[in-house]
RNA sequence: GGCCACGUGGCGGAGUGGUGACGCAGCGGAUUGCAAAUCCGUGCACGGGGGUUCGAUUCCCUCCGUGGCCUCCA
């Protein structure tokens, strides 16, 4: 069945059929790692996990190249920088915090779950490639240098804003931020620009500088993939201004008619209903909510919404999700895995219905060695049975106290005392435990099993 | 202000020009000494108002509401 993916460039469902099915290609816009990452950031990550998942399972697990950066220069980080390793040479210094804040992602994005990209390139390791991009601009007659600056002319590329759809005339109109007086146009935007001695630089045909922000994708790109590629990922939020840009640096540079023939992006999330927000005070960041919850939980609450809706992230839907995929656990994650549900594939084809193929999982609930598959093609079943179940947060409870009441009331069963058998449940209750009944199969002796209650 | 999305039952959340998935919760039944778990069954929705159509939740217009972008925030 063929794949089809929701194009920002043409507003509508593609077919995807891949430049090189040898070598399929993908990149996405990864964090920029000041500090913890939040679970907003997550979203993404989670997406084009499932995507990459799911490219893998079409084309073959050789056959994808899936890049997602590293931004490690800007101004952010390099503020925390100087604030916190003060003696060090800027360079050194934005280096020394982003391998800090950029293990803890890896970190985060493991425990969700997620495979590791192909590449996860840095900007700082990419000035070469950005210097030679805006050389090609330059030249081409679509960039030039003002003050120590080099800067993208935007009037030269005459489909510039074909991505986010947005007119020049509109953009004007709404701008509201004071123009550089070294601009050609209001519209231009930065490529290089200079940087002061305790600023982060590297030299370059104009001067010590760093990069803007845009020019990074279109070199770690350029190198990783080649001049055009499949598949572009990122937020919403990254449309315009980001991607826009980054089209018109990789096209004008490259003399292209696209940079990547899909360009995909996922909504924004809110919590609680709320957009979240420090000043809100429900900003959570990935790792905050790993500690109260598997990483398992927080991918499936992230995969029950399609991509491109808002996602609203709740405690309840956190528990909800918890409870199907104990369930899922319980019948599925000990047996050896079939093959994937084909229902799921087809609902991952149809741009990524993260939310049908859900229901198509419940749908196989009583074909474990489907389901098993099915779950793990989605990047599910990290654990065993067990393992799983003993994620639970360790009650605060008397295992032998519980056992002696339990064979207490087994005792008053048999005697036929159902008050006190009775009794004895409602006070285990009242602790937290929940009682299950069985009979062992071969003996036909009545068992007892228990569970902390949720 | 300009541009762009979205608004589905108690909750979450797909989808479609013509009997409205799926999950959770609820209700009824089977089962159980009673429960739990399990199984079977079941009620409930397409923001308001126009229009197109034989017929709209689905297409168009408008209003209301929410959110996003225009400020190097996924």
């Amino acid at each position: 069945m063929a794949l089809k993916l929701y194009n920002t460039l043409t507003r509508g469902k593609d077919d995807f059929v891949p430049i090189d099915a040898r070598n399929v290609r993908m990149y996405v816009c990864g964090p920029t790692v000041y500090d913890f990452a939040h679970i907003g950031n997550a979203r993404p990550v989670i997406v084009f996990d499932v995507l990459f998942r799911l490219l893998r399972h079409l084309y073959g697990e050789d056959h994808v190249t899936y890049v997602r950066n590293i931004t490690d220069v800007d101004d952010k980080i390099n503020a925390r920088a100087a604030r916190d390793y003060p003696g060090e040479p800027p360079v050194e210094a934005i280096r020394h915090l982003t391998e800090t804040t950029y293990a803890q992602f890896e970190q985060d994005v493991a425990d969700l779950g997620c495979l590791k990209p192909t590449v996860t390139p840095r900007a700082t390791e990419h000035i070469a490639e950005m210097i030679a991009i805006i050389e090609r601009l330059i030249a081409g007659g679509f960039a030039y240098v003002a003050e120590g600056h080099a800067l993208f002319h935007v009037p030269s590329m005459p489909d510039y804003g074909k991505l986010a759809r947005r007119s020049l005339d509109d953009m004007l109109a709404g701008a509201r931020v004071e123009v550089a007086p070294y601009k050609r146009d209001p519209m231009d935007f930065v490529l290089w620009k200079p940087s002061t001695d305790d600023e982060p630089g590297w030299p370059s045909p104009w001067g010590r500088g760093r990069p803007g922000w845009h020019i990074e994708c279109s070199a770690m790109s350029w190198k990783h993939l080649g001049e055009t590629f499949d598949i572009h990922g990122g937020g919403v939020d990254l449309v315009f201004p980001h991607h826009e840009n980054e089209v018109a640096q990789s096209r004008c540079a490259f003399h292209k008619d696209v940079m990547a023939n899909i360009f995909m992006h996922n909504g924004f999330l809110q919590v609680e209903g709320e957009k979240m927000s420090k000043s809100l005070g429900n900003f959570f960041t990935i790792r905050e909510l790993l500690n109260d919850w598997p990483g398992e939980v927080l991918r499936f609450n992230m995969l029950k919404t399609h991509y491109r809706q808002p996602i609203d992230f709740t405690v309840r839907g956190l528990e909800e999700g918890w409870r199907t995929l104990d369930d899922w656990y319980a019948v599925a994650a000990d047996v050896p895995p079939g093959r994937p549900s084909d229902g799921l594939i087809e609902a991952l084809s149809d741009d990524l219905n993260t939310a049908r193929a859900i229901a198509e999982l419940h749908a196989v609930k009583h074909d474990p060695a489907t389901l098993a598959a099915s779950l793990r093609l989605l990047g599910f079943f990290h654990d065993s049975a067990a393992g799983w179940a003993a994620r639970r947060p360790a009650a605060d409870i008397d295992e032998t106290q519980v056992k002696a009441l339990i064979a207490a009331r087994l005792d008053a069963r048999k005697a036929r005392n159902f008050a006190e058998s009775d009794r004895i449940r409602d006070e285990l209750a009242a602790m937290g435990i929940e009682l299950k009944d069985g009979r062992n199969k071969d003996t036909g002796e009545i068992e007892t099993t228990w569970d902390v209650k949720r």
